[in-house]
DNA sequence: CAATTTATTGCAATCGATTGTACAAAGATG
DNA sequence: CATCTTTGTACAATCGATTGCAATAAATTG
């Protein structure tokens, strides 16, 4: 048997008063007498009364659910990330919407009119690889829907954004592995319209630069930085007689760390190697994985702090600055020569 | 500047025709004349016409969202059974919100609640550890909605499920392991509420006593499966002097594994090591861990699949066998002792 | 050419909650 | 006791799209 739900109008029927009465005594409106807010809320209760979500969203024009575009939502990463969005906007009363693009504007710009189709009340959003025009966001702030990017942010905008400063991380990291002797290292990235592989990159350079290594065109590999992609790089490594390798993140760090012990190579003695993330996994290997200790459970929270703030109390988010974390180099195993 | 959203009555005005025509025309209805159509639809383009959803599902009384509630979302293998959700729903014109319980019945029971008022289309559930009862969902069942449980399912009950055989897994695992020479083999697994891990225990079990070893309590250690739980486990291992362990999570194992290799502990020579999921870690960590192959995207999908057939069909969802998905031991180097 | 059918389009109610305003009953004031 | 507040509740419009039914115009038929 199917239960129709509960309105405020059978509630009414019931009490033999006024839906707006209704309406009012459910929030404990001042102008219905303490007793009939009483009497109603005891009724909605035992009736089993939930608000139509559509109805009041329709009559208010916006909702209590806050949207999220991610590029994959298969990394230790965004897991956190998501975890700490969630944390802040559920004690809120928010909920939340979200979508992958699969690293594809085309995928990027549908979800974004999904939310906004949605009428979400504002929008976190890290940008897919090959996203150069951001056109498609720009509805939403005409029509007063707050956006925050995070981690992937457009590039040369003005728009309100959360990142680490990854050309300075690119930098401690490179730095330390010259440190370390490193006379060779080899930098494995991924897309370059992405702002955070471009600025790593530069990072790079400015170290290399910095110790007067000539930097070399064939020492930087993009590619998707897979685990297959890891593998694949460790062969190039290997014939470009490396002796340093930073990867911008884990996962394919860890497996060109694996396939390059595989050719024997010993890794600090004859490699040193970094990533980037600071995953699970980075600890868990064999030698630990020296690595850059991004806060996704952090980033996820203030993202979420920001745009909530811009939501409630209306302050156009464009106004904000835009937000810098704090990534410190965790030096372990996989780096460390002279202990 | 903020613009206001248009609607079918600004398309009417413009065209001097009713909003009802509008409705229709846009849905391409046969009563509206096909120039009539033609000249609704390109103007709706021409404004930037978008239906309001909410307006459409107070009149309709239900969405196009899909809910799915999860423990947790930071694993592997949860990302890849949302993957393949979204892969499957997003082209059936489908939207996603997703929630995790962090493994809480009470935030489990509020979810729920939070699906319901947003008229889910219907659920898909993977139940927190410590949820026993399951009358939190019977109530959608009452309105109609199809819920679908997968990986963590509700044990006793006939409700809809889509799992893997965890008790044939486990007993794989655990003969793997006597086979390849392992005399005393400690299970670690989580919370016993939930069938995953109960059933994988009896699995272990039904092993043991196939081979005539003997089932000790103290070689079953219960705990979060995390990846301190798995260096906590390893001393624990150490002290039992087993020579096998079989861990319910591959996060756990990899942990445990590292620590016992830094007690100088050698496997798979002392020691015989399994894990469970074919998390991209066991491929990467050294020496590889034998793990049974869970194939996350591919529930994903099925779940998915399942539950929109039957939204879709209206077929009772009740009616639905339960499914149960193969999964394969991957026997590599942790657990390899005679090649 | 009148009668009837058919093709288009419009009217108005509906979904459930909200809210400005009107109204009635109670109490306060002179 | 009449007038003015105050308090509590009700009325009715509104948000945007849908849909059964009515209405009009055009086309067909006898």
């Amino acid at each position: 048997m199917i239960n129709k739900p509960v309105t405020i109008y059978d509630i009414a029927a019931k009490l033999d008063l006024a839906p707006s009465t209704i309406s009012r005594g459910l929030k404990r409106h001042s102008s219905v007498s303490l007793p009939t807010q009483q009497r109603i809320i005891q009724m909605a209760e035992k009736m089993g009364y939930r608000a139509n979500a559509f109805a009041i969203n329709l009559r208010n024009n916006k909702t209590s659910t806050i949207g999220i575009i991610v590029p994959k939502l298969n990394s230790y990463f965004m897991s956190q990330v998501i975890a700490g969005i969630e944390k802040v906007i559920n004690s809120a009363g928010y909920n939340l919407l979200i979508s992958q693009s699969l690293e594809d504007v085309g995928k990027e710009i549908i979800n974004v009119q999904t939310m906004f189709d949605n009428r979400v009340a504002g929008l976190l959003v890290s940008l897919a690889e090959n996203t150069s025009d951001i056109a498609h966001f720009l509805n939403l702030q005409k029509r007063g829907i707050p956006v925050l990017f995070f981690d992937r942010t457009p590039a040369g905008s003005d728009l309100p954004a959360l990142t680490i400063n990854n050309e300075a991380a690119g930098y401690k990291v490179t730095r330390h592995l010259i440190e370390q002797g490193a006379t060779k290292i080899v930098h494995i990235t991924g897309n370059q319209l992405s702002n955070v592989y471009k600025e790593r990159l530069s990072g790079y350079k400015r170290a290399l630069l910095e110790f007067k290594i000539p930097f070399e065109e064939s020492c930087v590999l993009i590619n998707d930085l897979s685990e297959e992609a890891g593998i694949k790089a460790a062969n190039t490594i290997i014939k470009l007689k490396a002796d340093g390798v930073f990867v911008a993140n884990d996962h394919c760090a860890a497996s060109c760390m694996h396939e390059l012990k595989h050719h024997g190579k010993k890794v600090p003695e004859d490699i040193v190697i970094a990533g980037f993330n600071n995953d699970m996994i980075s600890r868990i290997i064999d030698p630990s994985l020296t690595t850059v200790d991004y806060p996704g459970l952090k980033m996820g929270e203030i993202a979420a702090k920001n745009l909530l703030a811009h939501i409630e109390e209306k302050i156009d988010i464009n106004l904000t600055a835009n937000i810098i974390l704090k990534t410190p180099l965790l030096i372990r195993q996989s780096s460390l020569r002279n202990p």
